[in-house]
DNA sequence: AAGTTACC
DNA sequence: TATT
């Protein structure tokens, strides 16, 4: 598998093909229908840019009561489960030995963004965190382990699957752009970012 | 504080 | 690793 130094973190990387990143939006469909995109309110009170939903048996949740992960959409069903590509991706390149019980799905339209932040909400850190880009190209970035200091950005593709484990795991990073309109994968545009955790 | 802005 |  193909490594990543930024910021002196080994990032693990690999691409799924065009194939497979069009099996996963048909998986995506009906997970979109019955858990549908929201807008996250922060604990702050400000709106996130980025909508977001999730499928398997918790989902991260924001509002002005805080940053969880939860069983039940916010309005009020239980997400639903993750579809088997997805899984086999953690599989094939993460853990054989132990499912993500988080898919985190988060869409960017145009000017959608992510400030620096840290996945901190999940019971243990020993998990990676894996995500896949599907659709626009993204400006993502990353920081250190602790806010402040010097970042690095590199761009993300359609296809692209990035592991961040390890001395990475706690590692600060965002989504500064996208690049609305450079993909074909999803007719209407934007990206799609999955992320598979355990998070329980 | 997963908001903003942006490496200074 | 947290009533941030």
């Amino acid at each position: 598998m193909a490594r990543l130094l930024l910021r002196g973190f080994d990032i693990r990387k690999a691409y799924l093909d065009v194939a497979a990143q069009t099996q996963l939006i048909e998986a995506l469909r009906p997970i979109l229908k019955s858990a549908p995109l929201f807008r996250p309110t922060t604990p702050s009170g400000k709106e996130m840019s980025v909508r977001m939903t999730s499928a398997g048996a918790f989902g991260w949740v924001t509002d002005k009561a805080g940053y969880r992960y939860q069983a039940q959409h916010p309005k009020g069903m239980e997400w639903p489960a993750i579809p088997a590509p997805i899984l086999e991706i953690w599989r094939n390149l993460a853990s054989n030995e132990h499912d993500p019980d988080c898919c985190l799905i988060n869409y960017y339209g145009e000017g959608a963004r992510m400030g620096l932040h840290q996945d901190k909400d999940e019971a243990d850190f020993s998990w990676p965190v894996l995500s896949v880009s599907l659709g626009d190209d993204a400006l993502f970035r990353i920081g250190n382990t602790s806010r402040g200091g010097k970042t690095e950005s590199i761009w993300l593709n359609s296809g692209d699957v990035v592991i961040m484990g390890g001395p990475a795991r706690l590692t600060y990073h965002g989504v500064d752009r996208i690049r609305f309109g450079s993909s074909k994968l999803l007719p209407k545009g934007g990206r799609i970012n999955l992320t598979l955790r355990v998070a329980n």
